[in-house]
DNA sequence: GCAAAAGTGTTTTCAGTACACCCATGC
DNA sequence: GCATGGGTGTACTGAAAACACTTTTGC
C-alpha cells in the first residue's frame, strides 16, 4: 500500500480479498553488532510501535501469506520463517471499540474512520511468526501508513500497541527453546563468521555465558562448523579466524535433535 | 447441539455467535492398556472419522473457547490443554466447494444444505490443541450429529476427513518434543501408577526402548516419583510397587527444563 | 517346576565443566 | 610496552549406558 488510493481500496474492499478476524504478525530477528534485534514499525499518528503484519488472502495458503507479508516488508524471499503461536486472549484483542480507535488514528491520514461494521473493526486473532534474517539483507520498503521503522535490541523494546509485547516475549521464548532444533545460527549469521560472533550470538539468545574453549570444542566435535584458512581483519587486535557451517552435518545434527548442551 | 432445532439454529445463526473462518480441533490423548490413544468421532453420514472440534465465540478468549470445547466433548474441566499449531495450508481447507459437500452429507440429517454464502461454507483455518486426559475420567457425551466415537491407538488411525491426519501427526511430534517440558506423565497416568506403566508410557510416546533399571534410577535420582508401600495386584505374576509423582520436584524439574535424557 | 513379570547394583565410558597462559596487533 | 582481544589443551567429575540374575506368582 503506497498511496491514498491503495489504502482506501484496502479499507473498503479488503474484505473481498482477505479473511477477516485473522492476521499475521511477524517477529523479525536479526543479529548485528553483537546484539539480537527485532524490526519494529511505527504507524502514522501512533506513539507506540508495532510488529510488521498483514492479512491472509482468501486464495492463498497460510504459509504463502506469511512469506508474502515478510517479502513485502523486507524484500527477502524464502527466508527462515516459523509459525509459533496464535494470540487470541489479550483484552486488547477482545475490545473491538478500543482497537478501532487506535486504527482510526492512523487511517485519519486518508480521512477515513472505520465504522463498527468494517472488516478491520472486528475482533482479530493473530498468528505469530518469527523470522531470522541477515541484518544486511533486509531492505525495508517504506509503506504509506508507516512513519518510521527501526531495529531494536530485544532487551530494549519500546511501548507497543495491543499485545505485541507479549508476542515478542513469546517469540523469544520459542527462539530459545528451538535453538537446538532449528538452524538458528545459520540464519542469523553471515555465510562466514568468526568464533567470537557465533559465541556471542548463543550467549545473547540464551542469556548466559559459555566458556570460549568449551564452546569451540563442542562445535568442532559435532562437526557443525569448519574452520577456514582466512581471518577477518577487525580493528587493532589479533584477527579472528573465519568459520563456515558444515551444512550437511548441521542439518543432520538438528534432525537428530542433537542437544548441544551448552 | 442435541436436537434438530439446535443444529438448525447453529447453521442459520451461528455467524452471530461465532467467528467465521476459524475453528479449533482437539487431539485428545489418553493412555490405556499400555497404548497411547486418541479420541475420534464419526459424524452422521460420513465414512471417515474426525477430530472433535468447535468454534470460537465472539465474546470469549481463545483459551476459553478451547476449554469450553473440550469440556463439551469430554465433561472434563481444567484439563491439560495446549495450543500447538494453526493449520491453513492443506488443499482440503482451501477447497470451499469440496468441504461444503462433506458438511452437507452430515447436515442432511436435519434436511439442510449449506449454500455458498453460509458461514460454515467458508474457508476455515483450524487451531490445533492437544489435551492429555485420564482414560477413565472421560465421559463422551453423545452429540446429535455424531454417530459414534472411539479411542484409537495412535499407530492405528483410520482414514480421516480433511487434514486431520496431518493434525494428529503434528500433535504427536509436539507431544514427543515437549515430553521433558510438560507434565505429560502426570496427566496421562492415574495418581498412583506402577513402574512398568510409566516406563511403557515413555517408550510408547518416544517410540524407543529404555533400560528398566536406568529408567527407574533416573526417575528416583531426579526425585520425580516416590515409591509407595503398596503394590498393585495384577494377574498371575509378581505385583509391581505403586509410585506417585512428587509434584513439587516434578514441577521444578520441568521448569528447569531438566532433560531426563532417556 | 516352569513360564511370565518385576525387582535390583556395579562397572565402564564419555561428555560436560572448570580452568590460565600465550600470541598478535595497534597505539 | 601495554592494552585489547583471540587462540588454544588438560584434568576432573558426574551422568548415561551397558549389562544379568533373583524373586514372586499362577498354572
Amino acid at each position: 500500500m503506497d498511496s491514498t488510493q491503495a489504502v482506501l481500496d484496502f479499507v473498503n474492499h479488503g474484505h473481498e480479498r482477505y479473511l477477516p478476524h485473522l492476521s499475521i504478525d511477524c517477529v523479525i530477528f536479526s543479529y548485528h553488532e553483537q546484539q539480537l534485534k527485532i524490526l519494529l514499525i511505527r504507524y502514522y499518528n501512533q506513539s507506540k510501535w508495532s510488529l510488521p503484519g498483514g492479512f491472509i488472502a482468501k486464495d492463498e495458503t497460510l504459509t504463502q501469506a506469511a512469506n508474502r507479508i515478510l517479502a513485502e516488508k523486507t524484500q527477502i524471499n524464502n527466508l527462515f520463517l516459523r509459525q509459533f503461536q496464535v494470540f487470541g486472549d489479550s483484552p486488547a484483542r477482545l475490545n473491538e471499540l478500543g482497537a478501532r480507535e487506535v486504527h482510526n488514528a492512523t487511517y485519519a491520514k486518508v480521512n477515513v474512520a472505520l465504522d463498527e461494521n468494517s472488516w478491520l473493526a472486528k475482533r482479530t486473532l493473530s498468528i505469530g511468526y518469527y523470522a531470522l534474517v541477515g541484518y544486511l539483507d533486509v531492505v525495508v520498503t517504506p509503506e504509506y501508513l508507516v512513519d518510521e521503522y527501526c531495529w531494536r535490541e530485544v532487551t530494549n523494546i519500546p511501548p507497543l500497541l495491543f499485545d505485541h509485547q507479549e508476542i515478542i516475549e513469546s517469540a523469544l521464548l520459542t527462539l530459545r527453546s528451538q535453538i537446538y532444533q532449528q538452524p538458528i545460527g545459520y540464519n542469523l549469521l553471515l555465510e562466514k563468521f568468526t568464533l567470537p560472533e557465533i559465541h556471542a550470538l548463543y550467549e545473547t539468545i540464551l542469556g548466559k555465558q559459555f566458556d570460549r574453549r568449551n564452546f569451540r570444542k563442542k562445535l568442532l566435535a559435532l562437526g557443525l562448523v569448519r574452520q577456514l584458512d582466512e581471518r577477518r581483519n577487525i580493528g587493532p587486535h589479533r584477527s579472528p579466524f573465519l568459520y563456515e557451517f558444515d551444512t550437511e552435518n548441521y542439518r543432520r545434527a538438528l534432525e537428530e535433535g542433537a542437544v548441544l548442551g551448552f
